[in-house]
DNA sequence: AATGAATGAGTGTTCATTCAT
DNA sequence: TATGAATGAACACTCATTCAT
């Protein structure tokens, strides 16, 4: 019935969500600077001073994608931490479902996520504080037994983003790989290590 | 010779590499779109007619920018390849060693490392290259029994240089970490990985 | 019946009124093209639509309000001519209840002051015609035989009003002076003169 | 000899004072907001990043207009102080002298005049400074005893102000009178007054 | 080898105003 | 009487790049 008798956006929720989508695609494929204001909304049907309307610049909007990305982002990587008493032969799995978590985000929201992890300037301090998360889940991990203390759980920590961050573009985004794989190799080896 | 009627330090070939090595801090302080050609000049104390005598345009000096760094990094990535016969006991200094040689490029060429590797859009390009040489490093060193064959070398190649950039960023551009420790680092955790 | 079904105390008339009275406001202290029709309408809680519903356009309303100035002005002028057979001794008084009258206009209504008399780019013509008001009565005073001829009027007439409008701005907006004080002084000056 | 060879608008200064100068004219014309760059630009035969060489806004270059009347002002209004011992017949002359000059002024920079005593913002201020020069001027007057005691020199000042200003714009700028009369003028009904 | 002066082409942003309801 | 949503038309400003010398 709200339905009825409405036009083409003229439902401004509507046209907001609907640039917000634009946007993210157009920054994600063209960067900030190659993206045109011009551009989303000739995509999104409408005119520039409606763009206004909705967001007070070009640099806001990118920052509310950025922050959207965040939000999400820090869900998934509270999940992750293992409960304490896990069977031991459970963990590899555990931990595995939790790489699977942020390499479903990855898959679903690629947009959003080239936006968080590459191209906003911030990038750097989101995959920081991502680092300082799983950081502190290695720690309770080492507390609870899991892991030895031989090595600088920060290190490890970024060295996982680092992970991440590489094989969502080169093998998650590329279809070579999916979210599972990923996770159950970046397991065996973090886990295992290569040596015979 | 050279020498005579010089001025303010501004031979031809000097003025160039004064501009290239400028350009250089610029770019990697302020990216590619911020970086502004009448900043790059200002510090060179020359005009910007010069500029366009040693370089056609702005995308052509951050892309010799960019090849100067493809062609050190390239260099580091080869001489990495484990010997064959190699005694097993050295094998983590011996890996750690290609590492180090990595992270000490970095150390000592900040600027050409973040145009090359974060600010190009070619980055990606480069780092599936990286990746690419390591992987077939890897290979050759699974053919020799060093490493077990349980993972996809793949999947570790990329691993592995998604660690050394988050790590380089968050590590050794912060100076919380040397070259040499970040190595180490990484061997132990790649190469016995984390179980107890 | 005009009552019913009210909101907000927003009758057509009132928010007539109110629009008016803000606008008044917003241009005397900002400017024309610094007041914002945005500004005003949220100001009076009422939105842009409705701002048309009442003026035709932001000129519009501005006219209205230089309009009005106009009119209230042009009474005052008249009422201030000195009548015939008037005592030399009241002379002084008399003419300052003329200046006292529009003093305590701009006092009680500053915002339409500063539009009619500085904003508006017909201020001038206002001026002009106010001057040429002023002039009427001073040559019927000549005539009268309270003035003698030695000076031009239509001079006199224009220097009069120019008084009046700095002395409005920088003694009577600013507290320095009441309208009493500024009528007084300026018969006296006018008047006597300053020689000894 | 610098003159040859040299093209329309081939040297800087030259532009520059074109710009400043067209400028000048436009915003008395048209005022502040309904002045566009784009016209100044045209009128002076360049493009509009020609002007943003010169001049680092609209603003700037506005205040840079105001600048150089208040600048050319305040020379004019120290200069009519009265010397001491002057002769009492010759008075009169003298303070005519003073308002000559600012007439003078007025009629040879019409524009500069508009922009800084009607069209600026700071105009109120403008002149209460320059009131407040008159009123000191007229202090040492009165010390001196050319003048009586009974008015508000403040006030006086001030009116002087309005009435040079209303005059300008109706008497001089219309071509009805000389910057000679007006001064006359003035001092006539400011000396003597108008009472028979 | 170097420059003073100039520009083509573009881009984000603003604001008065109106349509459909 | 009133509004949510949308727009046409501008305009200031920027920057890489080049011409003439």
């Amino acid at each position: 019935m709200a339905q009825r008798g409405r036009k083409k956006g003229s439902d401004g929720e509507l046209s907001r969500a609907l640039l917000l989508r634009i946007a993210a695609d157009e920054f994600a494929e063209h960067g900030y600077y190659e993206t045109k204001i011009s551009n989303i909304v000739k995509k999104a049907n409408v005119t520039q001073p409606t763009f206004y309307l909705y967001f007070k610049s070009k640099e806001a909007i990118f920052q509310e994608l950025e922050e959207l990305f965040r939000k999400k982002l820090a869900c998934l990587t509270i999940d992750s931490r293992l409960e304490e008493g896990l069977d031991e032969q459970a963990l590899p799995e555990r931990i595995a479902g939790g790489l699977i978590g942020v390499f479903h985000f990855f898959t679903e929201h690629p947009s959003l996520g080239k936006i968080g992890f590459y191209l906003s300037p911030s990038a750097a301090d989101t995959k920081a504080a991502m680092a300082a998360q799983i950081e502190d889940n290695l720690l309770s991990e080492v507390e609870a037994g899991y892991f030895h203390q031989n090595v600088d759980m920060s290190i490890v920590a970024n060295g996982l983003v680092g992970m991440i961050d590489q094989l969502t573009v080169a093998k998650l985004w590329t279809g070579k790989n999916t979210a599972d794989e990923l996770a159950k190799e970046i397991v065996a080896i973090v886990l295992n290590g290569l040596k015979k």
